[in-house]
DNA sequence: TCTGGGGTCCTAGGACCC
DNA sequence: TCTGGGGTCCTAGGACCC
C-alpha cells in the first residue's frame, strides 16, 4: 500500500534571543533582567526571563521603565544587529547537522520539516539538536512540534511555557487529543492572528484556538480573509504552508529611521535622505540586485498630537534599473523635495527600492550613462568601506558633521564581540 | 526630553479597454 | 444622451509577522 507519510514540522525558536546573544558575551549577565531596546534606544524589542517577571512589556518605551532600571538594576542594551546576525547564522547552521530540510523564517526562528524523518524518533532528534545548539552556540532554544506550522508554533509556545517539556514539546496527531490543549490557547496566541482580528474573533464569540479550529472555514474567509481562514485550517490540522527550503527573493528593500531628534530644515531632512538612499544601494549590491522603482516617504512626530502633522510618500520608475548610489540619491532628494513642505517637525524618513531583479538587467539604448564606469566605482567604494569601515568613503550629500542631528542614539551598544576584530573578547589582563 | 525597522500578502477601488 | 458587462492593471491601505 502506498500511503503518504503524515507531514511534520517543527519550529526552532531561539528564547529571549537578543537578550540571550548578549549574555553569551558578558556571562555577568546571567540571573539579571536584561532588556535590549530598538533603533534610536526607544522602547524595548527583547527581554530576559527575569525582565518579563519584572513585569517590562514587549514594545514598552524606554522612559516608562525608568524607575524600574534604578530599582532592579535593569541592564539596559541598544540592539546591536551585527553580532545578532552572526549569532543567528551560527544557531542555523547548528540546527542543519541534525535536520537538513530547514527554513530560516527569521533572526531567531526556523521551520524544520520532519517529514523526510519519519519513522525515527523525531523528538530525541530535536532534543539532541537543542543540547547541541546550546553547547556549540550559548544560545538557549525551544522546539515545538505539530502536523501544520500553525501546530508547531502553539507546541513551540507550550515548549517555553510549560517546564516539564524540557524544551521540546510535540502537540498528537489526533485531532482528538489535540482539544485540550487548543482549548487552552487564547485565539490572540495563534500565529497569524494579530490584535485587531482578535478582537473581531472575540466578539463573535470565538476566544480559543480551538473556537477557530472548528469555526466553519467559509465564514471565516467571509468575514476575514483567505490568510485567516489557511490559519483556521491549519489549527484543524490541514497543512496550508509547506517548508519553502529555498530562499526567498525579495521584492522590496527598505532603509529608514525615525530622527534623534525632530528636523525642521531641508537641509538635514536632505542628509537624512541621502544616507538612506546611499545604505540602500550598497545593501542591494551586496545581494547583486537592481531597482526599478523607488520611492521616499517622511513624515512628523505621531505622538506629538500638540504639533501640525504631515506625512506623505512618492515614487518614480528608475529606467533602467539600477544601483548606483549617485542616481539613486539624486533621484531620492528629488523626490523627497516634492514631499517637504517647510513648517512642520520631522520625525521620521525612509528609502524604499521596489520591482527589484536579481537577473541580469538590459540597458537602454538611449541611456547615456557609462555603467561599465558605474559599476567599477561603485565596487571600488563598497571594498573600502567594508575594509576600513562604514561610511569611510561616502557621497558628499550625506554632511561631513561629526554629530548629525538626525542620526540616531545608541547609547547602550555592546561590542561587535564577533565580528570586528578590535572587539574580540579577551581573557586575562 | 524620550514611543523601532524591515518585511509579506490580500483586498478594494479606480482607470482603462473592449 | 444614456447606458453594459467583463477583464486587467495599478495603487493605497490594512492586516499580519518578527
Amino acid at each position: 500500500m502506498n500511503r503518504r507519510v503524515m507531514p511534520m514540522y517543527a519550529l526552532a525558536d531561539c528564547n529571549n534571543f537578543y537578550a540571550s546573544c548578549e549574555r553569551v558575551f558578558d556571562p555577568s549577565l546571567e540571573g539579571r533582567p536584561v532588556v535590549v531596546l530598538s533603533n534610536n534606544d526607544g522602547c524595548v524589542i527583547a527581554r530576559s526571563q527575569e525582565a518579563k517577571d519584572l513585569g517590562v512589556r514587549m514594545g514598552e518605551p524606554i522612559f516608562k521603565c525608568r524607575q524600574r532600571m534604578k530599582n532592579d538594576s535593569l541592564v539596559i542594551r541598544s540592539s546591536n544587529y551585527t553580532l545578532y546576525d552572526d549569532m543567528s547564522r551560527r544557531v542555523v547552521e547548528s540546527i542543519r547537522a541534525f535536520i537538513p530540510d530547514i527554513e530560516v523564517y527569521s533572526i531567531d526562528e526556523v521551520f524544520l520539516n520532519l517529514e523526510p524523518l519519519a519513522g525515527r524518533d523525531v523528538d530525541l532528534i530535536c532534543r539532541r539538536a537543542r543540547r547541541a545548539v546550546l553547547q556549540w552556540t550559548g544560545i538557549p532554544i525551544s522546539i515545538g512540534i505539530g502536523t501544520t506550522k500553525t501546530l508547531a508554533k502553539l507546541a513551540n509556545r507550550i515548549a517555553k511555557k510549560d517546564p516539564s517539556a524540557q524544551g521540546v514539546h510535540r502537540l498528537p496527531t489526533l485531532e482528538s487529543e489535540r482539544i485540550g490543549p487548543l482549548a487552552e490557547t487564547a485565539v490572540e496566541d495563534v500565529w497569524g492572528i494579530g490584535r485587531r482580528w482578535a478582537k473581531r474573533l472575540h466578539e463573535i464569540g470565538i476566544r480559543s484556538a480551538l473556537d477557530l479550529a472548528q469555526a466553519p472555514p467559509v465564514e471565516i474567509r467571509r468575514g476575514f480573509n483567505v490568510v485567516a481562514m489557511r490559519t483556521a485550517l491549519e489549527l484543524r490540522g490541514t497543512p496550508c504552508q509547506e517548508v519553502e527550503d529555498v530562499e526567498a527573493v525579495r521584492k522590496t528593500l527598505v532603509r529608514s529611521r525615525s530622527f534623534g531628534s525632530m528636523i525642521t530644515e531641508w537641509t538635514d531632512m536632505s542628509e537624512a535622505i541621502a544616507s538612506h538612499a546611499t545604505r540602500a544601494a550598497e545593501k542591494l549590491r551586496s545581494e547583486g540586485g537592481h531597482a526599478g522603482r523607488i520611492s521616499v516617504f517622511l513624515r512628523t512626530n505621531r505622538f506629538r498630537e500638540d504639533l501640525p502633522q504631515y506625512g506623505r510618500s512618492g515614487s518614480r520608475e528608475l529606467q533602467p534599473a539600477t544601483n548606483t548610489t549617485p542616481v539613486i540619491i539624486a533621484q531620492a532628494l528629488d523626490l523627497g523635495r516634492r514631499l517637504w513642505r517647510p513648517g512642520y517637525h520631522y520625525k521620521k524618513a525612509g528609502v524604499v527600492l521596489c520591482e527589484l531583479e536579481f537577473d541580469d538587467v538590459q540597458g537602454s539604448l538611449f541611456d547615456q550613462r557609462d555603467h561599465e564606469r558605474d559599476t567599477r566605482l561603485m565596487t571600488t567604494l563598497d571594498r573600502i568601506n567594508r575594509r576600513m569601515g562604514a561610511e569611510t568613503v561616502h557621497p558628499a550629500a550625506i554632511g561631513f558633521k561629526k554629530r548629525r542631528r538626525w542620526s540616531m542614539r545608541q547609547s547602550f551598544r555592546s561590542p561587535r564581540y564577533t565580528t570586528r576584530w578590535t572587539d574580540i573578547p579577551r581573557t586575562g589582563p
